[in-house]
DNA sequence: GTTCCTGCAAAAGCTTTGCAGAAGA
DNA sequence: TCTTCTGCAAAGCTTTTGCAGGAAC
């Protein structure tokens, strides 16, 4: 199912947010794209769109949807910051070989630690890494 | 138990990684230090013990060990690495108020999902924010 | 009308690269 | 002696900042 402009619109204005035709696009595109994209794969797709976009309005953007907690931001990489609209409890698997990122089911809520008795926690993310069944079958997979 | 240069230098034969005093220094600190030091700190401290140490040194040593699966780069917030080189099965949590990065218990070995049959699992890391007890008590865990 | 956003240019960080001299094996 | 490492300077990237004009409310 196709996240609408509606849909989003009112969830900006729920949150308090000036409505932008920039905005409503970023933000519709990772509503709709759920590759977990960088900035650079966000911006060259939108320009195409808006030619006058820049990249500061994109992490502007991507910035005040991580603060109104609308969007997350996923650091399985040192060297590229990505984003994803999915809150559901789900792990990033990340494959080294093609660099594709997959959602996997994982049940995070149920982890907890006898060490973290009077940590408050707000977030919890499980990274894994490896290579995909695609780049395993095509002999990508000699990486030791 | 404090690991010894001695321990390291046999370590770092065994790899056939060439020694040197830099970098036996530099994997002592990550070895003797485990708060997951950035490359920042690592070079600060030693750049005191060794006033021409530069930080391209410190760089290279670091990617030297990763590519020989001595110490793993943490990537829990983007714009700081942070080098490990506990390989023993634990989580890292980040409070977000103060910075430090705490280790726990955590059995990751054990995590599986439907999802990933098929796929090589190369490394597995959960990542965990909020606020630590001691910034609860001190009343820094009004982020919301 | 006020406030906030956009987009350009510039700056700020972090990390890598090229290379000459130095050190390890 | 031969190979590899060090450390400086410069370059490469990603991300942030300052600010004037423009858009949202």
């Amino acid at each position: 199912m196709k996240i609408t402009f509606r849909d989003l619109s009112k969830e900006l204005k729920n949150k308090n947010i000036r409505l932008s035709h920039q905005r409503l696009k970023v933000l519709e595109y990772v509503a709709n794209n759920r590759c977990h994209p960088t900035v650079e794969q966000i911006y060259i797709h939108l320009h195409k769109e808006i030619p006058t976009l820049s990249k500061t309005t994109v992490y502007n953007t991507l910035n005040a949807l991580i603060d109104a907690k609308m969007i997350k931001q996923i650091t399985i990489e040192d060297n590229e910051a990505r984003y994803d609209i999915n809150t559901e409890n789900h792990g990033h698997f990340k494959c080294e070989s093609c660099g594709f990122i997959y959602d996997f089911e994982i049940n995070i809520d149920s982890f907890d630690s006898k060490d973290l008795d009077g940590f408050k926690i707000l977030s919890k993310d499980v990274y894994f890494k490896g290579i995909c069944p695609k780049c395993i079958e095509q002999g990508n997979d000699n990486f030791n």
